[in-house]
DNA sequence: CAATTATTTCTTGCATACAAGCGAAATGAT
DNA sequence: ATCATTTCGCTTGTATGCAAGAAATAATTG
């Protein structure tokens, strides 16, 4: 962890939110995970109305929603919300790097070193890394070759994608992941935007295609199946 | 105002939330404006704290910003943050009028619809309605050709950019927009999505060049001015 | 024993009280 | 009169207390 993305603001609320943005995008904390605001308030130290303010932060993220009186827990989108979620990453993303302007090598340097991470986390089969810097190098596209706002958008999406992929248990290999980045990074160098937009919305649709779709239904059959099956005691 | 755009939930922070976005697109409430969380709550007959949450969701989504301690702001966008909100609209806008599919009957009515409310209000000069309906185009759009997602990112970022217009007193002709608006259609309808997306682009590019980029220096120039020139009393 | 009902526990929802700090007005010094 | 300093008011920042409600547990009843 050479590098906490630990976003200017020190103050707690913005602390826990990055916390939990960042423990999510490296798979520490799954989909459907309850985040209590009691248990929270103790872990950091602070009252319950921080960590009321950063849920309530990540709940306008798209990160956490809340059943009333329930309590916070971390979304499992439906198939529906998947697609139109890697849409709008589709619609983002192609979008950047067709209007972008020539991408200086200073750029294509910091893209570079980032793959360079990946690859090391891989080597290193750091899996929360792998899986952090995976999601992050969309990230760091959107803030090299767009803006911060593109690329505060793109982290919500992303970690939203990450998630997604932790609940219907994608299984697109993350050296494919990788090279496809590199490759991308290729055409933008070589000075081809659309061969790039080529490329990511590929990578895309391979993202979208390792998606066990059935996944959750057969969970849920499975468990029927189990409790029907189960011995009368 | 024949159709309240309120979203599902009753909760009043959401109501709160809504009617700022609402009076920010309708230009109702101007860039700088201080919103006090003690008037709001008496506005809105409830105690600071949901006032509180509404607003931190509505910093989340860039439309406010707190001063520590002095109060809470419609954001003034910096020259350079108002170039930002815009390229990245232009990148989502030209992504997804890039990456949609076909684009039924149906929803062209939508689109058609939307635009001929856009002209009644340019012909009642119901100024309010007319900036709200120009800016909700496009998130009209988004919700009709992309998807819920695409619609909320779309929401903001356009709410941010009326906010921009308004600071840098753009000189954009609401008749031009509307006309751009009902090309752009005529593009999808006609099944040529590159068209569309040249106009969209072409859109963008008139809302940017309105701006006055300058204005802001000189208002300050111009109220140093009036200090310097004024009477020694 | 099964099914229903009552109770208890644990959660968030919301209001309130007080602390802390910025800014403007008042005060004092030069 | 001008500038520095201090005081004071009004704002948000944070913690806490209590209410409302959902789920789990215990008690009751057929």
């Amino acid at each position: 962890m050479t590098e906490s993305s630990e976003p200017a603001s020190h103050h707690q609320p913005h602390v826990i939110e990055n916390r939990i943005v960042y423990a999510a995008l490296s798979g520490y904390i799954a989909p459907g995970e309850r985040l209590g605001e009691k248990e929270l308030s103790e872990i950091f130290k602070v009252s319950r109305t921080l960590v009321r303010e950063a849920m309530i932060r990540l709940q306008a993220r798209g990160i956490v929603e809340v059943m009333p009186r329930r309590g916070w827990f971390v979304i499992e989108p439906t198939v529906e919300e998947a697609r139109n979620t890697i849409n709008a990453r589709r619609a983002l993303e192609v979008g950047m790097l067709a209007t972008a302007d020539h991408v200086t090598p200073e750029k294509i340097a910091i893209l570079r070193e980032h793959v360079r991470n990946e690859q090391r986390a891989l080597e290193e089969d750091d899996r929360a890394q792998r899986s952090y810097l995976l999601g992050h190098f969309h990230v760091c596209l959107a803030e090299t070759i767009g803006n911060p706002v593109l690329g505060s958008i793109l982290q919500d999406l992303t970690t939203r994608t990450v998630l997604i992929a932790a609940l219907y248990q994608s299984t697109h290999d993350a050296h494919e992941s990788c090279d496809e980045h590199s490759q991308i990074i290729d055409a933008l160098e070589a000075g081809e935007p659309m061969e790039a937009v080529r490329l990511m919305d590929m990578h895309l649709k391979h993202v979208e295609k390792a998606l066990n779709y059935r996944d959750v239904a057969s969970r849920m059959e499975s468990l029927k199946s189990v409790l029907q099956k189960g011995p009368s005691l």
